[in-house]
RNA sequence: GGGGUCGUAGUUCAGUUGGUUAGAACGCUGGCCUGUCACGCCAGAGGUCGCGAGUUCGAGUCUCGUCGGCCCCGCCA
């Protein structure tokens, strides 16, 4: 058993000590970090989350015996006297290299087993074995680190929020099953046996509401819920920087969230960014990145060379372009030296992405033109095509045919392989960028209907209003997402504030009067209500602070996050229920 | 739901074409050591090769199934 704690109250924390603080006398509490027995002589390293600092046990203090006793992760208290260290023993690796304690008193406040895997040691172990023992891990550097960035992203969040007069307010957690697409996580009521509340989604209907009620600015860092299935950068449960503003256009929402970024990488120390971030429309990022949440940390972009092919000698991409596809190419800056294996390479990459096929084309040295179809389309095609993505004599191009998205997205797949294999994806760059003019709607094939690309609620661009009745397809919303790195950090829109553009909203998506009155009528109750323009958006903070710390999954940056089969290894979560829980909720399982 | 990949000592890994007693490093245990700091030196313990079938004279190694971790597609505004 342990010694008693008693009367002793930390003076220092590990990483305190200085040469200022020597001949006081102190008292540590922490971890034993590592031992180093000398015989007649003990140090260790007592850590806790602010540092370490060695402790010496000697002989003559009549310690030894109780040093002896000391493991890794074992609990102490050490008292005695901060010490000056001789020159040659300074160890300029730690913070308080310059000092020591000299123990006149060393407490084992409690033993420790042997850990599963070592903590003073930032050497890998598998993320099973982590996250089982998930208290240990959090111990180690990396994870205090991260935890840490994470708490000083959510206070400089709160700080800037408030500087700029908003309320942050608290949502249901136990509430409706909403319209929005996930799927939902479902808590059953006692009271009402057969009914069910639905945990939030995201808090969209009760922030829009908050705008109703006059709140104005309103934010909150709320947990979110969705029952899908998981990835690296997506857990079941999730939080989100909610943001709502009344009288708000879109460049309000963007000055805003753009400051913010500002102040979070200043805050957590990581340099700043230039605003205003790039405003990129949906159908451009498609076409020149393969993609709605491009990494514009790499200039590379997808030209349309279609015109260089449409009149050449080439049957196969003439009748693709005839046919109504495009024929596109990815520039790769230096790579026009690519062995033939290379090459090769990336026509094999392309197949196992499920092109039909892949084209490359550089400049020789002497100036000529080299390229798989160089027979086939002639050197004038050819040449057009460098041409039009106005490569140079060092680089590369790729070519890709096909119907226009598909060919996109054939091409900014290998994009962010190159360059990711080149290392041009520098985690100490931060790229942001607006993608801006989403579709408002977008078709469901299954279901032969139309599907709210972003929410029900999301209001069309002006210019487009005329279109909802004769082209309902090519309508815009004011909707955006703010992609940071290749990765979607936030959506937001700009939302329909007017019954009757709603009830035009719910006519599109098929939604008929009863079914929306039963799934929101309290919604479009308030609408009626005097409802201000307003929109806003939400940002994720896992994939923010997974960014800031260059972590690459969003695991690393949760304290207790979920495995890829959505099970809490340490909890046991979920589990079966004692039956009785289940009787009182009128529920039966088939499991 | 589908595809890929990994699973060997407490941990991280190696393990040849299927062949005799499954190794290394770190950790752990014991001993020695008065200035270490990834202490050093000596000795030692430690294995259901994820689990279950199959092929084979013989399986860590090959096959099938299954369980678990991770990545991706579908799914997720």
């Amino acid at each position: 058993m342990g010694e008693p704690l008693g009367n002793l109250v930390r003076t220092h924390t590990c990483g305190a000590l200085r040469e200022a603080d020597v001949g006081d006398n102190v008292v540590l509490l922490g971890w034993v970090h590592r031992v180093r027995d000398l015989g007649a002589l003990i140090f260790f390293d007592v850590r806790d989350r602010y540092g370490l600092t060695q402790v010496v046990a000697r002989d003559d203090d009549g310690l030894l015996a109780t040093a002896k006793r000391l493991r890794p992760e074992f609990v102490v208290a050490v008292v005695g006297p901060a010490e000056m260290r001789s020159d040659e023993t300074v160890n300029p690796k730690l913070d308080t290299g310059t000092v020591e304690v000299a123990a006149r008193e060393i407490r084992i406040l409690n033993e420790s087993a042997r850990p599963p895997f070592q903590i003073a040691d930032e050497s890998p172990v598998s993320e099973d074995l982590r996250l089982r023992y998930r208290y240990l891990d959090l111990r180690r550097p990396r994870m205090q680190q991260n935890i840490r960035l994470r708490h000083q992203t959510a206070a400089a969040v709160r700080q800037f929020f408030d500087q700029h007069d908003f309320l942050e307010i608290e949502t249901p957690v136990l509430t409706k099953s909403t319209p929005e697409g996930a799927r939902d996580y479902l808590v059953p009521s006692r009271v009402h046996p057969g009914e069910f509340f639905a945990l939030p989604q995201s808090p969209q209907i009760f922030k829009q509401l908050l705008m109703i009620a006059g709140m104005d600015r309103y934010f909150q860092i709320v947990r979110c819920f969705r029952d899908e299935d998981l990835r690296a950068d997506r857990q079941p449960e999730f939080t989100q920087v909610d943001v709502e503003i009344a009288f708000a256009n879109p460049d309000v929402v963007f000055g805003l969230i753009e400051s913010l970024m500002q102040e979070l990488l200043t805050a957590v120390g990581l340099g700043s960014v230039d605003v205003p971030f790039q405003r990129l429309p949906y159908a451009e990022a498609l076409a020149r990145y393969g993609s709605d949440k491009p990494d514009l940390r790499v200039a590379m972009a997808i030209e349309d060379v279609s015109d260089a092919f449409a009149e050449s000698s080439f049957q196969v991409f003439r009748q693709i372009v005839a046919d109504g596809g495009v024929i596109r190419a990815l520039p790769v800056p230096g790579r026009g030296g690519a062995s033939r294996k290379e090459l090769d390479d990336f026509v094999a990459r392309a197949g196992d992405l499920g092109a039909a096929g892949l084209v490359w084309a550089r400049y020789a040295a002497d100036g000529a033109v080299q390229s798989s179809v160089l027979k086939v389309a002639g050197e004038v095609a050819v040449r057009r095509a460098l041409e039009l993505v106005g490569v140079g004599k060092d680089d590369l191009i790729l070519v890709a045919a096909g119907e226009g998205a598909a060919a996109s997205k054939l091409l900014g797949q290998l994009r962010l392989e190159i360059a990711q294999k080149a290392g041009w994806l520098d985690p100490a760059r931060f790229a942001f960028t607006w993608v801006v003019d989403f579709p408002l709607l977008e078709w469901d094939d299954a279901d032969q209907r139309f599907a709210a690309m972003h929410h029900p609620f999301t209001s069309p661009i002006d210019a487009d209003i005329e279109k909802l009745s004769s082209d309902p397809g090519a309508v815009r919303a004011k909707a955006y997402d703010l992609v940071l790195n290749g990765s979607e950090i936030g959506g937001g829109s700009i939302r329909i504030h007017d019954q009757a553009m709603q009830q035009r909203m719910f006519d599109l998506l098929d939604i008929g009067r009863d079914e929306a009155r039963a799934r929101f009528g309290f919604f479009l109750d308030a609408l009626e209500y005097g409802t201000p323009p307003h929109g806003g958006i939400a940002l994720g903070l896992d994939r923010i602070v997974a960014l800031l710390a260059g972590e690459p999954s969003i695991r690393d940056v949760i304290a207790f996050p979920k495995t890829a089969a959505a099970v809490d290894l340490m909890a046991g979560a979920p589990a079966g229920v004692d039956p009785r829980q289940l009787k009182e909720l009128r529920l039966r399982s088939d499991g």
